[in-house]
DNA sequence: GTCCATCTGTGCGAATTCTCACAACAAGAT
DNA sequence: ATCTTGTTGTGAGAATTCGCACAGATGGAC
């Protein structure tokens, strides 16, 4: 049995797609079906029905993928090992963290790094959906929650509170009762400081939704309404400015994870310990 | 990191010799080579110190190499299944038994075998090494003691005994203190049909050793001496006879032994009981 | 309705990989 | 001493595999 028709096989079953399992194993789509083919040949086994749109997984297919998953767990397994066997400081190190902080903590000091480590690249993804590190698509990450995932180890690192911000034009031309905001869309209704800003706003109109923490700071700018923006982000702009109101400010733990296995490694250590004196 | 590449690694490290390697996965002992070398190349790590006449692991390969050492074990539970996922009878059943075993009560009777199930292809193979469930090198094993692997189930099918035989000729010409003796060779003085041999002999000569219980038979006829051998053997041979001494005759168990994922497979189960009946 | 994004399928040329045959060498048996 | 067996290494041609480009098809957004 060919073990690399098996890791194309496995990844498909993950990702449910030909497409998101080439793009996960980065190879081209055709292949990862030749190969799931080519394993189904060779079982004499159907894995998978084909239809118009869509992969579907038979009974036998499913079985099977239950049965052959651990073989991607310790394959990762290995690939961690491997960065662990590097003794001396170098290589590249994929760091995932929320874009804001990536953008406007991590890689204005990057240099820094680079310079006092120059056998080391980074790979920054600022992304919103969470890396996964068991499956090691990064070294590092910043989570904005204590993550439950066995085998990650959890340090918080760093605290940041919120505040309303708008242009400095907006405030002078509109009266609090007739604020206007900006907030995330419905899907992160739950977090902490869509929350608070909701309960704010009240009955106010929500002019704006977007995924995007920089686009709610660019309609902040442009006299859109006022956003709930990270203080380290509004504090620093001259174009907004912040409306204080009272009660308990709102604020976010920032929590640096790394995997057991490499959390002895030279240059995942390096890399840890520049990352926290980014946040401190 | 490639699988197939990682497969051929894991196989030289349990096996030792790329030459083994390269047989146990059916490639050229070139091509595994060559991969263990694109692993390390991809890993920049160096897993084996080439010698001049063996490969050897590097620290950093045994690490390796233990901690992706379950990816095989999925892989053969993986081809475990694939087989038990064969509902209808059908396709090819290894057998792994003793050869004597194998000649003598197994092969005479396949084809009633297949007779009966058309669909069935068997491959017989008749070692003294013992070869392994778990790996799948079969499906289906006898064995003459009771294995304590986890993971199989073992089933009592049979008993034997054994008696010692001699050509008619060499009874008439040699007297009992005069007798000659065939044994097994020295790595086999454990076994109880060994001890019981050599007890019997005494102090008088084993004049051939033998790893093969076969050539012990053909020495036995032609008057080199006496054998201890199963009477399923020596009784149907008109060129035998048997010699008989008093006390408590030694006999082995025959033990029927398949892997718990494969016990329900209604293949298996088709063999399994046709060799049951052999034994009977 | 139209456009856009996403998914799977096909054909072909290029790059890679494998096997084969041969070589060199060592150890053990004859 | 010679022969046999088993190991790794090298080179070349053949077979395989891969990626690219394009097509067809579907569902959602506008």
């Amino acid at each position: 049995m060919d073990w690399t028709d098996l890791q194309h096989f496995l990844a498909l079953a993950r990702e449910g797609t030909l497409s998101a399992a080439a793009r996960s194993l980065g190879v081209d789509h055709v292949t990862v079906a030749r190969r799931v083919a080519a394993l189904e040949a060779s079982m004499s086994l159907k894995l998978v029905d084909r239809r118009p749109r869509s992969y579907e997984l038979t009974e036998d297919g499913k079985r099977i993928a239950k049965i052959g998953a651990p073989m991607a767990e310790t394959a990762f397994a290995v690939a961690r090992a491997v960065q662990a066997s590097k003794s001396e400081i170098g290589g590249e190190i994929t760091i995932s963290a929320p874009p804001s902080l990536a953008n406007l903590l991590i890689a204005p000091k990057l240099i820094r790094l680079l310079q006092q480590h120059p056998g080391i690249r980074i790979k920054l993804i600022g992304e919103k959906r969470t890396a996964s590190l068991n499956r090691r698509e990064a070294d590092l990450a910043l989570r904005l929650s204590r993550p439950t995932e066995p085998g990650l180890i959890a340090r918080k690192v760093g605290y940041f509170e919120f505040a309303l911000y708008g242009s400095p034009d907006y405030f002078k031309t509109t009266p609090p009762h007739a604020f206007a905001f900006v907030a995330y869309d419905s899907s992160m209704d739950e977090v902490p400081q869509q929350r608070w800003l909701m309960r704010f706003a009240a009955s106010r109109e929500i002019v704006l939704r977007t995924n995007d923490l920089e686009n709610q700071a660019a309609a902040a700018r442009t006299g859109l309404g006022l956003a709930a923006l990270p203080k380290f982000l509004g504090e620093t702009d001259p174009l907004l400015e912040r409306f204080d109101i009272g009660g308990r400010p709102v604020g976010r733990e920032v929590w640096l994870v790394v995997h057991r296995d490499l959390r002895r490694t030279p240059t995942v250590r390096a890399v840890a310990g520049f990352i926290e004196d980014c946040l401190a």
